[in-house]
DNA sequence: ACCTGAACACCGTTCAAGT
DNA sequence: ACCTGAACACCGTTCAAGT
């Protein structure tokens, strides 16, 4: 079966749901897919552009299903997007530092500064309001996953998801009365 | 001279402000100190150990300093923070990778919590309140770290800290006006 | 108590050579 | 065009042995 990209990004989704970002390295999808670790650079330029790729797959999925008529939409859509991190393993973390390196094509303030526009504010506005929404995002779901890890590996005691949320829902609430405020 | 803890969290820092994140090794850190890697051993369990104490020793210099009794308290508290992550190279990436593993003695979300509750906000509420403005300090500066060098390596192409400081503060007027608003 | 030497088990990346 | 083999220059960590 022929290497493509889209099956080094499922191989490499796959180790990153089972081990982890730590674990996710070029040897190791390599492996996964029965062939030389040098092959993958035939498809993909670097590590980080494949990072990148798997981050914009995992912020793909499932968005846009928000109502964007309702009362709560900047709720909804921030909670959407902490839904969508939470699928895989260590993703908060992955899409913050593809983020940064400037690779990753899929840009998750879109979604906010579109409704935060039909709003009627203006560009200019709506743009960094939007970040500062992705910013709580990824830091909150950030935190979330590594501490739930931790517990995992048994370092820290507990992790208390209904705590997890209401934190969430208060920051949400924070920045869209912040909005509403304007 | 004797290697101590405060020594090798000295060389360390110097590592990472003269050359980032991605070369603080411990094979280097312990070159520069005329020391062979193994020796750190003795003084940190592990790598993220110093990692902590380097984010940890960031995040104690000139804190504090806010005017408690001003009008916009939370204001010139996030801007505080903001330039002590500002001060050293890839601090923000730092400090948001050393709370995630849990290490690290010094919480920047303290002054924020303190002055949110010196405004009558009770201690239930003002944690998440506080968690919030310290994600999006972390995002933000993260993003601005990262993107200035960038550009430094010539890959893309400007970073205008006018800009850069307007999209901070639009996003602390935001947090802030969403306080208020509670 | 504190450090060296030397190893173990890995990394990302490159590139001639094969097919 | 696409992949292997094999190397290069690194990693974090451990631990017997030295002093």
């Amino acid at each position: 079966m022929a290497l493509t990209a889209e099956r080094i990004v499922n191989a490499a989704c796959a180790i990153l749901d089972a081990y982890g970002l730590a674990d996710l390295t070029m040897r190791r999808v390599a492996d996964s897919l029965g062939v030389k670790a040098g092959a993958l650079y035939w498809h993909f330029a670097n590590k980080q552009s494949l990072l990148a790729a798997v981050a914009d797959r995992i912020l793909a999925e499932s968005r846009g299903e928000e109502d964007v008529s309702a009362e709560d939409d900047l709720h909804q859509w921030a909670t959407n997007l902490r839904s969508r991190l939470l699928q895989h393993r260590d993703a908060a973390e992955l899409v913050a530092s593809t983020r940064a390196t400037g690779l990753g094509g899929v840009d998750p303030a879109e979604g906010a500064r579109e409704m935060l526009q039909a709003t009627g504010i203006g560009k200019e506005e709506a743009d960094p309001m939007a970040q500062a929404f992705v910013h709580f995002v990824l830091g909150h779901v950030m935190e979330e996953q590594t501490r739930s890890q931790l517990v995992a590996l048994g370092v820290v005691g507990e992790f208390d998801p209904v705590r997890s949320q209401r934190y969430f829902d208060a920051g949400v609430r924070v920045l869209v009365a912040g909005v509403d405020a304007r």
